[in-house]
DNA sequence: TCTTTGATTGAACTTTCATTCAATATTTTA
DNA sequence: TAAAATATTGAATGAAAGTTCAATCAAAGA
């Protein structure tokens, strides 16, 4: 029975097909996050390929080996994070919850979020430059132009279905999830750039914008 | 009488003194301009002086006859920018209104603006990757750091004070503040990236967010 | 142990700019 | 009109950075 010793400390049974994908998986995923950090600081332009490799300790050629080019790192990036939250907002969408309760829901937990993961917040600084940046290759404005309006369009859903039910305050479904995006998006930037004493608002203030106020009892 | 024809059709008197001083600010006037559209749309490093010179439509190596560097230019506008928002929110602070009224004519001149002036919103696109970018040379950032939070601390005044008098919502003032400045802006930079048929919030949806319902009649 | 495969390195190559500069054109002054 | 000053051009320069590649190292299979 061969045992190997592996980089990371973990010895196992020889099975290298797999693990030696599962290896090349990690390795990408080292890439990215430290691509992550370095483009929600910096944008695809200032970020060098240097940085990113130093930051995660290997030979700038190195990273060729994992990824075609720059542009291929901040693709799949941005393309992973359009389709996460996308996919949130669309289980968000599905909670057998009234409406005006997905939309306290939602604050919440994207507040938690914002307070607690840089991650969260490095990922929506991505989406902001790449989605005012008209400087991108073509590919990846294909990809943000075919599903940046997903949060706005399935908000705006939950909200004029709660106009209906008289729980969610008045005004354009459209306008309104419009406000709610760039409030969080622009919360979350802000937090990521300045990490010290940052005074991020209570849900019930979010709350309160969105949701009448018979509607927003402590839960 | 000496008459001098000028580039630009305007004949007159000679007086070159002031006169050369003159059409050297417009010329910079010009490059600014050029400048803006570019920087908001791209940022900093992925736009070329290239791109600014065609822009304009003068050789590249021109712009050094006006500017020091790519980045001086950046740093003009950013100045410049930063300045004018400030002052006009400390005019705001100063209007003989009571609080709630400065907040729905803020809120109300705002949203005009966004609707109408490409080159306010080209200027928050500027202001927002300005602010949000660790790649800056040093200068910049000072720039930045000192004048960045005036609206927020201006703001989270009135708000204050609106408290107080009973007629802004309840909940923390720099919170508040923030959640405005975040919409406010986000709006802007959504108007900016898609100039075709964006809805706008109407003024009333973003005073109710902010204004309490009794003070909030139409007029 | 020997071979093969994949990971890794760092230097070399290449392209893309920002910036400089010598030359030319234009305007102003005398 | 001639000299001086200013504006303008476009090519040359040089540095920076993305990408490639030949060589080395490490691990796995036989």
């Amino acid at each position: 029975m061969k045992v190997q010793s592996k980089k990371d400390g973990v010895s196992s049974v020889a099975r290298s097909q797999e693990q030696n994908e599962k290896m090349r998986l990690e390795r990408k995923e080292q890439i990215m996050a430290a691509a992550l950090r370095e483009f929600s600081a910096k944008g695809l332009y200032a970020t060098k390929i240097k940085d990113i490799a130093e930051y995660v300790g290997m030979a700038q050629g190195l990273i060729y080996h994992y990824f075609k080019s720059k542009e291929d790192i901040f693709t799949e990036l941005v393309t992973d994070a359009l389709d996460k939250m996308n996919d949130a907002v669309i289980e968000l969408g599905k909670m057998p919850l009234p409406p005006h309760e997905k939309i306290k829901a939602a604050i919440k937990q994207l507040l938690y979020t914002i307070e607690t993961s840089e991650r969260f917040n490095q990922t929506c600084c991505l989406i902001n430059q790449a989605a005012n940046s008209t400087a991108l290759p073509a590919n990846i404005k294909e990809v943000i132009d075919q599903k940046r309006d997903v949060p706005y369009r399935e908000l705006a859903k939950i909200i004029a279905a709660g106009q209906q039910e008289g729980t969610v305050v008045a005004g354009d479904p459209q306008a309104l999830a419009l406000v709610f995006w760039t409030s969080i998006n622009g919360l979350a930037i802000y937090k990521a750039t300045r990490q010290n004493n940052v005074t991020l608002p209570d849900a019930g203030i979010l709350i309160n914008m969105f949701v009448k106020e018979q509607n927003n009892g402590k839960n």
